[in-house]
DNA sequence: CCGCTGATTAGATATTCATCTAGACAGGAG
DNA sequence: CTCCTGTCTAGATGAATATCTAATCAGCGG
């Protein structure tokens, strides 16, 4: 079910195209806007990476929640907003609850930030 | 202001690398969040994409503004977001103000997104 | 200098957000 | 069932934000 597009032309070989050509239309920066608002906070940007960086490709919320100096309920708020934003996902497996990331969403937002490689040239 | 920071390790020379191994350490994510939260309003997030993928690689104001339904202090207010995050600079050139993109910042922005390869491997 | 156009700054306001405490829910152990 | 631990929800509050109008600054042409 997670098996995903890649959005790279690799139709010349190589890697790192200029994906962003051309702006992006009203309707999609209503889309990824909410995305890039959810990383736009310390505490979810490390969240993110932690889950994204972690063995298995997967984390706790008991191994990520004492690595905060906020309340339980705080982390918890955070997470969901990322899980609300798309950018994770998460179950609950007996007492422990463990949340993924979702590499489509993240994928979305690299292409975004792609730029045009004759932008300064 | 604007300062030049270089989050990306370019040492290797190569592209694409697997950047997101370990997780963002409390600094690095006091220093990127508040990149992704200038690029969590629909609006700044088309201004960039304008921006970057504009003709020359640079943009008029006066060619930005007319494209939204807000006010011209409000897109200049966005701008000046964009450009206190360090993902744009700007100058005047007579009557008109100029922004170009900094590839650099949205390219540390990028490798945050990286997801590890290895993830589900 | 005076007026005109483009862009920014200043101040006001309504909304959104991060955080907390207190309480509820889920699941396992005795 | 009862207790305990882990996680989430609810409600409150102070700070941050997006937007506007009015005013200011920068440059150009008479």
């Amino acid at each position: 079910m997670s098996k995903q597009l890649v959005v790279l032309d690799t139709s010349t070989g190589a890697c790192c195209e200029p994906l962003a050509e051309a702006a992006l239309d009203a309707g999609q920066a209503e889309t990824l806007a909410p995305m890039f608002k959810a990383l736009g906070d310390p505490i979810r940007l490390r969240l993110l990476s932690m889950i994204t960086s972690a063995q298995g490709g997967e984390a706790c919320v008991c191994d990520l929640t004492p690595q905060f100096d906020v309340s339980g309920p705080t982390i918890s708020h955070h997470l969901r907003v990322l899980r609300e934003a798309g950018l994770i996902e998460g179950d609950r497996r007996g007492t422990w609850v463990w949340y993924r990331p979702m590499p489509a969403a993240m994928q979305a937002l690299a292409a975004v930030l792609a730029v045009p490689a004759a932008a300064g040239t």
